[in-house]
This record gives C-alpha cells, sequence and structure tokens, in this order.
DNA sequence: CATGAATGAGGGTTCATTCAT
DNA sequence: GATGAATGAACCCTCATTCAT
C-alpha cells in the first residue's frame, strides 16, 4: 500500500519533470501534470494538498537525490585532487543525465513558488561539498575563499556548461575540460 | 513627437523592470505594467502589440545595452590581461548596479516567451566578447577552448556569483576575487 | 445486525449534526461526514443513495424526534394553559438542547437539497400541536386563526427567540417571558 | 460614469436576488450571477473583489434599504400604536413585496460567507426600530422586555409569518392578523 | 492617441460519486 | 459490508486582449 503510494507520487513527479522540460516551469498546470501522469485533475490532489505543496516537495526530493549523488564517495581517503574531479565529473554528469531536474531546479529556486521552509530544508544539501572544500583549503591546495562562494561558482559554472554542452550535437571532450576549468579557477 | 514615443516606450520598459525586480517575471501582468507606468492597460497595446512582444523588444533593448556597457574600451590597444580583467569588472558591475535587468535576462531566456528570433537578434551581441577572447587564445594566453564555451563560462559564473555577492550583508572584496578566479579557470 | 444497520445511520446522522453546527449546511461534504463518523468516504454510500437522500433522511428523523417531544404529555386533560405553557417551554427546551438539530432545520428547508416527498412526510409531524390549538380555538381561549397560521407563528418566534438567547452570556428568566409571548399574541 | 458603475453594480445586485430565489445562497455561483446579469464572468471582478465581497455587500445594501422602509414616518408624533401598526404593516409588505431580499437575509445571515465587518455594519439598521420600541416601554404600552428580544420577536414572527402568506393562494386578511398578533404579544 | 471597462478562456481547487480490492 | 483512491464536472478567480468612447 505504501509503494502504491510511493509509486503515485513518484509517477506525478515524474511528470511534473517532464512537463518542465517541455514547457519550463510556468508552463506546469495541475491539470497538464495530471494528463502527463495519466490520471484525473483530482488525483493529484489526493497526493500534494496544492500545486505549491507538490513543487516544494518536488524540489526537497530533486535536491537530495542530486546531492547524494554528488557526495558519493566523497568522505573517504583518496587525494584530494583526484575527489575533486571526481566531484565534478559526477556534476556535470547528473546535470546532463538529469536535464529535466537541472532545469527545474534553476527555476524553481527563482519562482514566487519557493517557500522558506524550502530553502530550509535544502541547506544541509551541501555540507559534504563543503567539507570536501574544507579540506581542499586546509591542505593547502584551494584558495582561501568563503566556502559558500566557492560553492556557488561550481553550482552556477557547471549548471551553464552543462546547459551550453546539452546544446551541442558532439558532446565530445567538454566533460574534460569542465573539470579543469573548475580546478585551475579554485586551486592556489 | 517621436521623443514621446520612445520615452513612452521607455516608461513601460523601465516599469517592467521594476515589476520583476519586485514579483518576478511570472508576476508581471500587463495590467501591472500599465499601473506601474501610470498609464491606461490598453495604451500598453499601442507600443507592443501583444505582451509576447513587449517582453521580447525589452530583452533585447536590455541585452544590447548590456553588451555594449561590457564591449566600450575593449578594441584598444591595451596588453590583453588588463581588458580581460576590465572586461570581468565591467561584467560584475553591470550585473550588480542592474539587478532587475539581471533577473529580467534570466528568468527571461528560460522563460515560454522568448521567441527564436530574438534568439537570433541577441547572437551578435557578444562580438565584442569574442574577439577579445579569440586574440587571448592567439597570444597564447588563454586555452584553448570554443569561443561561445568560454563566454558560457563567463557568463554563467559572473552571474551566479553576482547574485551570490548581492545577498551578502557586505560586499567587500569579493569583486577582486571574481575576475581572479575567471582568469585562473580560462588562462593557459 | 439491524442495530449495526442502525447504529451506523446514527453515527452518520450525529456526524452530519455535529459538521452542521460547525461549519453551517453549506461545509457538510461527504468526505467531512465520514471522517465525522469515523468511517471511510464509500460506506456512507451504502447507506446512503446520495448526498440528498442522508440529508432528507436526517431532517425527517429530526423533525420526527422533535415533534415528538413536543407532543409528549400533551394528549391529557389538562387545563389548556396549562399544556400551552408546557408546550411552549418544551419547544424552546428542545431548541436550546439541541442546538445542532436547529440550525439544521432552519438551514435545510430553505436548502436546494429538501425535496417534496420530504416536505409531505413532514406535514403529519404537527398533528398533536393542531389538535393543541384547536382544542383552545373550541374552549374559547385561543383566537380564531388558521391553526396552520398559528403554528407557523409559534415556530418561527421560538425559533427565533432561542437563537437571541443563545446567543446571551446569561439566559435568566428569558425562558418564561417567550411562553408569556405566545400566550398573549395567540389568545382571545 | 458613476452611474453607470452604479447601474452595473446594481444590474449584479440584482441578478444575485433573482438567483437566490430561485435556487437558494448555495445555488449562487459566480457563473451564474454573470449569465444573470448578461455579462462576463470577469466582469462581475471589476465591480466585486470576490463572491464573499459582492454577498456580504449585498447584505449591507438589503438591509439598509428594509430598515430605511421600516424607518420612514416612524419618527413623528403619531400615537404609540398607531406607529407599531404602521412599523408592523411596512415590516410584512416589504417581506412580501422583496421576496428574494427576505430569503437571501435569512440564508446570508447564517452562511459561512458574512464577516465580522458587516454584522458591525448592520447593527445601526435596528435603531429606528429600536426609538419606537423605547417609547412603547415609556409610555407603558409595551411589556418591559430587553428591546433585542422584542426585535428580535418582531423579525422572526413577521418572516416567518411572510413565508407563510406568500404560501397561501389567497392573501386575504392575514395581514391585519399579523399585526394584531405582534401587538398583542408585546402589549403590557 | 489614450482610456479602462468588458470579455472569456484557462488555471487552481473542491467534492459528490464510483469501484476495485 | 467496508474501504479510500480515483474520477471529472463545476466552481472561484486571473489576465491577455479588445473596443467603444
Amino acid at each position: 500500500m505504501k509503494d502504491k503510494v510511493n509509486s503515485k507520487e513518484e509517477q506525478i513527479f515524474s511528470a511534473t519533470l517532464r512537463l518542465v522540460e517541455q514547457v519550463g516551469l510556468s508552463g506546469v498546470s495541475m491539470e497538464a501534470v495530471a494528463k502527463q501522469a495519466k490520471i484525473a485533475t483530482g488525483t493529484v490532489y489526493i497526493y500534494f494538498k496544492s500545486k505549491e505543496e507538490l513543487l516544494n516537495k518536488l524540489y526537497i526530493i530533486v535536491k537530495t537525490r542530486f546531492s547524494g549523488t554528488i557526495s558519493e564517495g566523497l568522505n573517504n581517503d583518496k587525494p584530494f585532487k583526484i575527489l575533486f574531479k571526481k566531484m565534478c565529473a559526477d556534476y556535470l554528469d547528473y546535470f546532463l543525465q538529469h536535464y529535466p531536474e537541472t532545469i527545474f531546479m534553476q527555476q524553481f529556486a527563482n519562482s514566487p513558488y519557493i517557500d522558506e521552509t524550502t530553502k530550509d530544508a535544502v541547506k544541509t544539501s551541501t555540507e559534504a561539498l563543503s567539507r570536501l572544500l574544507e579540506r581542499g583549503k586546509t591542505e593547502m591546495l584551494l584558495k582561501d575563499l568563503d566556502t559558500r562562494f566557492m560553492i556557488s561558482f561550481l553550482h552556477g559554472t557547471i549548471g551553464q556548461l552543462a546547459g551550453f554542452i546539452k546544446r551541442q550535437p558532439t558532446q565530445k571532450s567538454y566533460k574534460e575540460q569542465v573539470w579543469v576549468i573548475c580546478w585551475d579557477a579554485l586551486k592556489l
């Protein structure tokens, strides 16, 4: 029973993301979400009490999954630069392989739908990345910049470049270039 | 008479930008624009045949002004690094001093309102920047990367960091850091 | 088994009345009724084939119980004025002690839900009261008015005054006044 | 211009009252109101920012007009009983001739739409009637009852009897009876 | 040109009712 | 019988656009 609920919520989330990719966040209507998910309009309201709730919950899920992916295998004892490279690669791969999620994260964060609770809930999602960057500073491999400043840089840069790469017909060696750029930008 | 027209269009553009800053692009309604501009709803339609046209024209204007600011004083014979630094500083300053325009550019580019003609019209706005970066590559000061890739990087990075800086209580030395990061990222 | 059924119907009726008191007739939804009764939405439809049927049946029940209470001890041989006073007191007490029922009766009678069959079914509920008033006329104690007119008067008057009394902080001697007013109004 | 506005608001008010008579307050939808008034749905929202505002304003208007009608010619020096009789007659006539208003007043006052401001706004509407009844008490013609209690009585009684009379095929002499009943009820 | 009232399609949300389990 | 998820029609309200003045 719980599975069913999850699967239906998952259906709705996934329908929403597909829609965001096709028509952007502002093109997302509850009716369109329902049609994408092949359910009735009213059904969406069984799982989410409003459009706002649907979008905020989706955002938290997406952010959490994203952070989880990035954080995986970061807390081990490999050399810093190896981890930094892996992190950049994972970051970019996530953006490239989960393009709808990427678009959604960018558009939702600047939308009137986001509420304060969601902003708070999402703050912890950068912890693993923070720790990595702190370590880089401690090891004197990274510039002595505000950690949040560096995170902002990485997020903006990789997000933007993912969009660029997505638009290219052949995506050849861009991936290699992205992490090098990020490394050079932040290294001492 | 022409001036009057221009002044009315300008009024509407400026009202629109003020609104975008206050309530975001999705909060912009033609009625609200008219009220901000202190004219009647119907008057907006004398100057722009639809909301789409208003926003697209505003986008082109804003992009063009923005590029003009960045391009100023770029075509001279100063050493490359000096010009690169100035360009980064101008880029960031524009974002910080024209925050409503920045928000509008970011939100509009990912909105359903933007049309293909506008995308084309805006492509030339990066020409001066392109030439600068080409020169950097020729002088073997910059990495041999796709020029559009570098432009994308600069735009995403500086845009993101401008947002970050805007959110800080004291904006102290961040400005210096931004151009250094960009330089290190792209330099050979 | 029959008891079970009755008890479930009773549960639903009682839940409906509680809801009417809290949110008014227009706030009554089948889902809310089910939740109040702590049963599933669909279960309500086992006992009542529609919302209309539920409300109409409840109305008949409530009206019948109400009339029963008023009628009790009216068919005996006590002097008329004694009975009249008792009737007024019972009438008022019922309204004061069964406030949800009172609200429901008033709101339902003027709602689009009530159907003709219900109106007919309820007509007999005033028989005992009719007989009492007829006796009053026969004994030349009451004015020679249409009996239904007098019933309408009593119902409207006592109902209204019950509402008034309910709203007062102290309900002191109002009860005494109500029957006197009714008596003076109708007596010869 | 002001007239136009008034006339449109009046149109909407009148359409609403017609609807209330036909289908009851709970049958009133903004779409139905618009159709009755032969205007578009959105137009209603130019004059009233919500359904709640429309209904509350209508209530205040109706109550005020009603009180105005009752109050007319009450503040003169005629003998008390003459005035009392006239007041009862006017009260009943208003109810009989403005039946939709009567239904609306009754249903709205017990609806979830009514707000506190409206309740306050309407409180003064009984002032003239209050003064009349006070005078009756001073002249030792009326019982020494709480004035609000007497008003409540009159309103409930006459309202109820108006409904009764409306339902009769011939409305013959009921009017005479109504005031007599009210008089006998309240007189010393 | 300028106005702003009027329009009506479309979006968010509720709720009476059904039906598979 | 009992459940409660699912349905979709209907409701409230917004807003881009038009048009008579």
